[in-house]
DNA sequence: ATAAACAAGTTTATATTATAAACCAAATTT
DNA sequence: AAATTTGGTTTATAATATAAACTTGTTTAT
């Protein structure tokens, strides 16, 4: 009757940024942390445990001389997010 | 851009409760943890919580000899839940 | 009549999670 | 060259979820 929720999309900070980087092809951490309003700190733990899940990429580069963090969902990612939103409806069609 | 999810309604087995009690005049103990498989001490804290913050009532009394709990949701938890559901959508509509 | 098993929960302990505070290295500004 | 800012990470703490253990009383079997 009521779905498990995956709990790495159960957090609200993680499932802003999942949400975030599904409408878009990459985003990097600052432009993240402003759209959600998160710490640095906060966001750099949740940016782990999307990617160690397989959700999202993260990759490190320098733009200029300054150091870049770009995220960009998975297929998994994408999928999970999907079935999230899906597991959810249950829930919350009353 | 993300609203703030209400944290007493962002948690799984809390969820489950008010949208099964959202649906229903009233639900017993031991109906909302067979439908939702949640176990007894888990219930019994998620119940508290949720008439602490004045979502549910939480009525005993006795079936016969043996004791029975009986729920309700609130005016407010409906609302709350009516909000919770709107904040939701800001996440999920990609 | 009493011991064993069951019902309906509650309380307490533990594991997990979320979050913020403190920190670090390098770049830029004054 | 000292102070400030940028772009983060690591660590400590607070909050949460969950299960295990316990309580109180009832029913059933011996």
């Amino acid at each position: 009757m009521f779905p498990k929720l995956d709990p790495i999309l159960h957090s609200e900070l993680r499932l802003a940024v999942i949400s975030l980087l599904a409408g878009v092809e990459s985003a990097d951490f600052t432009y993240i942390k402003q759209q959600t309003g998160a710490t640095a700190g906060n966001l750099s733990v949740q940016l782990d445990k999307l990617s160690s899940a397989g959700y999202i990429t993260v990759e490190k580069g320098f733009k200029g001389k300054m150091p870049r963090t770009t995220c960009s969902i998975t297929p998994a990612g994408l999928e999970a997010f999907r079935k999230y939103i899906d597991a959810l409806k249950e829930y919350i069609s009353t």
